[in-house]
DNA sequence: TCGCAGCCCGACCGTTCGGTCAGATTGTTT
DNA sequence: AAACAATCTGACCGAACGGTCGGGCTGCGA
C-alpha cells in the first residue's frame, strides 16, 4: 500500500529469502519479524496480512525479474554468438536472483491461484518472447533450421538452464561426479542443444 | 511394517496426494485423517509423528518410482529408436506417477536434510545411469558424437521432460498458444535435442 | 511548547497445530 | 463365553499460529 515506506523494503527482503528457502506455509510472521529486526506487530502496520505480504514479495520479485530480464538484450554479431551469450547471461541471471528464481519455481509447484500464476507467467513470457524472436531471426537468416517450431527451440534453452539451476545440488551428489563446474556444464548443455538447432545438416 | 496392511496404505495414499499438492508444512494431520477417512489419533497408531509419516510416504514413493523406472528398459533396435522410446516412456512415466513426481520436485526445492535428498537422488540416479549407458553405447557404435560428455547428453533429455512436466500448466497460458498437445511437444523437444546428438555433421 | 500523526512494540486473543491418553470397539484364540 | 491384543476414537494438552489492541516513542508543523 504505502509507496515510500521506510523499513518496508527490509521486511520484503527478509520475507523474500525466507519464503524462497522454506515456502509460504513453513514461514511464520514471527520469523520474518526476527530476520527483519522488527516486531511482529510492526509488519501488520505495513501489510494487511500474511497473504498480502507474500503477494507483495511476489509482485516485487516478478517486477525485478522483469526489469533485469529486459537488460539482457540480444547482443550484436552472428546468431550463434547472440544465443550463446543470451543463454549464458540468462543462467547467471538465475543465480544472481536466486531467491526470486526459487520463489517462482515454488509457485510453479503450487499452481493454486490464477493470480500468482499470472505473475509467474508474465515474467516467464518476457525471456521466452525474447528468445523466440531471436530464434525466428535466425530462421529468417537461414542459420537455424526451419522445420521446427521456434517456440519449442526457445523453451528448450530455458528448460536446460532452469533445470540445471534447480537440480545442481542433487547432481553434484551423483556417483562418478560428472558435474563439477556449473558454468562449464551450462555451456555444454547449450552447445549440445545448439548443435541440433543449426541448419547445416544434409538430410534426415 | 504390517504385512496385510489394513488402512496403512490408505493413510499413505491420502498423505501422498496432499503432500504432493500442497507441500509438507501446508498439510495438517487433521486433513490427512479426513481424506483417509479415519480419526487423527489413528494415524498416530500407525506412524510415530508427522515427520515419520512424510518420510514413509517419500520412501515408498521413491521405491515405486525406482521399481517402475527399471521396467522402462531400453528396447531393441537402433540407438535412435531406443532413446526416442525411452524418452517417451520416461515422460509418460512422470505423468502416471504425477504425485510422486511432484513430491520429488518439491524435495528438490527444499534441499534441507541430506536424508531426504539421498532418497530423491537415488531415484534420480536410476534413470540417469540407464540413459547415460545408452548414450555411451551409441557413442561406441558411432551413432552419437564422441566429443561430448554422455552424462550431459543424458541429463539434457531428462531436463526437457521434467521441465515440460512441471511448467506445462503455465506454458498453456502463454500468448499465441504455441503449446497445445503435451505429447507432441515432448516429441518435438526430444527430436530437437536428438538432432544435436547425432554424429553426421561435417565440422564446426 | 504543544499537538498530532505516523512508526513501533509488548501483551494479548481465538484458533489451529502436532501430539497424548483413557477408553470403546473389534477380531481372534481358547 | 472369557480373555486378550490390535484397532480406532473423542476429548484433551501445551505450543505456536495469524492477527488485534492500547499505548509508548519520535519527528515535525504551528
Amino acid at each position: 500500500m504505502t509507496p515510500h515506506a521506510s523499513s518496508n523494503h527490509d521486511i520484503i527482503t527478509a520475507a523474500e529469502s525466507l519464503f524462497a528457502e522454506h515456502g509460504y506455509a513453513a514461514v511464520s510472521m514471527a520469523q520474518v519479524a526476527k530476520v527483519a529486526g522488527i516486531s511482529k506487530s510492526n509488519i501488520y502496520h505495513h501489510f494487511d496480512s500474511k497473504d498480502d505480504l507474500y503477494t507483495s514479495v511476489l509482485r516485487l520479485a516478478c517486477q525485478d525479474m522483469f526489469d533485469s530480464a529486459q537488460q539482457l538484450s540480444a547482443s550484436e554479431g552472428k546468431i550463434a554468438a547472440q544465443l550463446r551469450n543470451f543463454s549464458s547471461q540468462h543462467f547467471q541471471h538465475l543465480h544472481q536472483h536466486s531467491n526470486i528464481t526459487k520463489l517462482i519455481l515454488r509457485e510453479l509447484s503450487d499452481a493454486n491461484s490464477e493470480h500468482s500464476r499470472l505473475l509467474a507467467q508474465q515474467v516467464f513470457h518476457e525471456t521466452f518472447a525474447m528468445l523466440t524472436s531471436s530464434v525466428q531471426q535466425g530462421q529468417a537468416h537461414g542459420d537455424i533450421r526451419n522445420d521446427m517450431d521456434a517456440s519449442h527451440m526457445a523453451i528448450s534453452m530455458l528448460a536446460l538452464n532452469i533445470f540445471l539451476f534447480q537440480t545442481w545440488d542433487v547432481l553434484q551428489h551423483l556417483p562418478n561426479a560428472p558435474f563439477t563446474d556449473v558454468q562449464h556444464s551450462q555451456s555444454i548443455l547449450f552447445e549440445t542443444l545448439w548443435h541440433g538447432l543449426q541448419n547445416q545438416h544434409p538430410q534426415d
